[in-house]
RNA sequence: GCGGAAAUAGCUCAGUUGGUAGAGCACAACCUUGCCAAGGUUGGGGUCGCGAGUUCGAGCCUCGUUUUCCGCUCCA
């Protein structure tokens, strides 16, 4: 079966089994925006406390926080996302090609640099040794010309960026007579400007309102707390600050379901440590960060890293871990290093002070900043590729199971009863009664024994375990294997340690120390 | 934004040259059965994405529109 057909059959599966459904489906849907149904919150939720858990829990000098969505907007100025997530974009319409206009235009500036600096190149050629620049930059005809237009179109561009006027970009790039360097046509559409960070107003009323942006990522947050927690929780250096939450970016397409979506939930964790032991520290995470991924079993060849050669222009090292998805290796953490940028950003745009006082060195400085930051959206859905699986049975017949992982499962339990009577369900609802206040138990008397099984397999619950006549008698049930559906029979006294053990993300942490 | 495809029951789909909307699965009730998707009876559920047009008559033809999917484009 080809890898997309597979893909296919895993967003259907999630959307007929409750895990994720399309947002307002009623409504045809709205585009990149998915909900997550009666499963597939169990399962995100497990996901998350898996993470919180090996975070807050496994290392005592990392805290949580939970800040709000909403921000101060002078925080996306600093960061850098006020600038960078604002792109003025216009197209070719002959070559179908998109552009930056505001590098177009700088690319026009840079045409009459070189017209100029041709100029003065072949003047220096010519005159030798006795040539003055400066001179003959002041006085050649042609030199002071471009000049003349260059600096017009400079100044005219800067007003034109600084009115953020989409409608003089454009005409500078007519009047201009830029073409595009694929079709060598003018034919431009109009200049549109892409905002990728979702904005909104604060304040009820419409001319007192102060333009608010939702977070394009989480981190922000983190680091504007940094001096809160550092001291109210008297942290010292090396220190952590882990925070799961909601993030929002206007994307310009939304491909491949939960991938990319427009409102998506990260999970992060800011690592603040010495300037100078930042790279030490980078790889250390790295590796962790790795560990915790393969602990859930499916396979290390489903991992890789992939190192960025191009760095942003905060970082000094990054790697992503990337996910064997049916559609190829893609990007579900990041690892990243991110210097001081963002603490000594806030300082600057705070006049807050962001230092720390190291006894140790008897020295103050801004921390630096190793940045693990994993897509909780991401990471369901390379649980649900790594676990969808389509089994040939002996019978001959197929089966469709959710090889879960045990512990982040939505269900750990089913609870069967093998007929409908004879005092059998009641048994059942017994039991449910039992272990419901430890697991999440499912009690089922629909259908056949065999139907019930199947629909359990198909939302990964681990165990089931039936009621017979026989249990009647001795108390004793059957407990089947969601994976080698192999029964054994056990005391209904027994279950819950039995299955406790098997379920638990305790467990699985256990597995990274 | 461009190009292509699609939209009919909760799901997967059929629907002939235009002539009273169908199947399987799923769902509910009852009967029979009882360890890996069992059989029977009955029932609920659709203004065929939306809006116009052509026609005596449109799920089907024409135009428009919306949404979704697949390629491009974008993705510090």
């Amino acid at each position: 079966m080809a890898q997309e057909d597979v893909f296919k059959k895993i967003v259907s599966h999630c959307k007929e089994y409750g895990f994720v459904f399309p947002s307002s489906d009623i409504y045809d849907g709205l585009g990149a925006v998915y909900d997550y149904g009666q499963m597939g919150v169990e399962l995100k939720n497990n996901i998350k406390q898996y993470w919180w858990q090996s975070m807050v829990l496994l290392h005592e000098n990392i805290v949580g926080i939970d800040s709000a969505i909403f921000m101060h907007p002078t925080i996306w100025k600093a960061s850098g996302h006020v600038d960078a997530f604002n792109d003025p974009l216009i197209d070719n319409r002959d070559s179908k090609k998109r552009y930056r206009a505001d590098v177009l235009i700088e690319d026009q500036l840079a045409k009459y640099d070189d017209k100029i600096n041709k100029e003065v190149a072949k003047a220096a050629k010519r005159f030798g040794e006795s040539f003055d620049e400066a001179q003959f930059r002041s006085t050649n005809a042609r030199v002071l010309e471009n000049q003349a237009k260059r600096d017009a179109l400079h100044e005219r561009f800067q007003k034109a960026l600084n009115a953020n006027d989409l409608n003089e970009l454009r005409q500078i790039i007519l009047d201009e007579e830029i073409v595009c360097p694929i079709s060598g046509t003018k034919n431009w559409t109009e200049v549109r400007q892409f905002n990728l960070m979702f904005s909104t107003e604060m304040g009820s009323t419409a001319d007192g309102a102060m333009k608010v942006y939702l977070r394009p990522e989480t981190a922000q947050g983190i680091f504007v707390n940094y001096m809160n927690v550092q001291k109210t929780g008297r942290m010292k250096i090396p220190f952590g600050i882990a925070q799961i939450g909601k993030a929002f970016r206007n994307e310009i397409v939304a491909r491949q379901f939960i991938f990319r979506m427009r409102e998506f939930e990260q999970m992060e964790m800011q690592f603040f440590v010495r300037p100078g032991s930042e790279l030490e520290w980078f790889a250390k995470w790295k590796e962790m960060r790795l560990k915790w991924h393969k602990a859930l079993g499916f396979g290390d060849d489903h991992y890789r890293y992939h190192d960025h050669d191009k760095l942003a222009h905060y970082a000094n090292a990054a790697t992503d871990i990337e996910f064997l998805m049916p559609f190829g290796f893609k990007e579900v953490e990041g690892i990243h290093s991110r210097t001081n940028f963002d603490l000594s950003q806030h300082e600057k745009y705070s006049g807050k002070s962001i230092k720390y006082f190291d006894p140790e060195l008897n020295e103050s400085y801004v921390p630096y900043v190793i940045e693990t930051s994993i897509g909780v959206d991401r990471m369901f859905l390379s649980v649900m590729c790594a676990s969808y699986c389509e089994e040939k049975l002996e019978n001959g017949e197929s089966r469709v199971v959710l090889k879960l992982p045990a512990a982040l499962a939505p269900v750990k339990l089913a609870v069967l009863p093998l007929v409908k009577k004879e005092g059998l369900p009641e048994k059942a609802r017994e039991i449910v009664d039992s272990l419901k206040f430890q697991f999440h138990c499912h009690y089922d008397e629909k259908d056949s024994i065999g139907k019930r099984y199947r629909r359990q397999d198909a939302i990964g619950t681990p165990y089931c375990i039936t009621v017979d006549h026989q249990t009647l008698e001795d108390n004793c049930v059957t407990l089947r294997n969601r994976d080698t559906m192999q029964q054994e029979r056990v005391a209904i006294s027994d279950l819950s340690n039995i299955i406790a053990d098997k379920v638990s993300i305790t467990g699985l942490l256990k597995t990274l120390m």
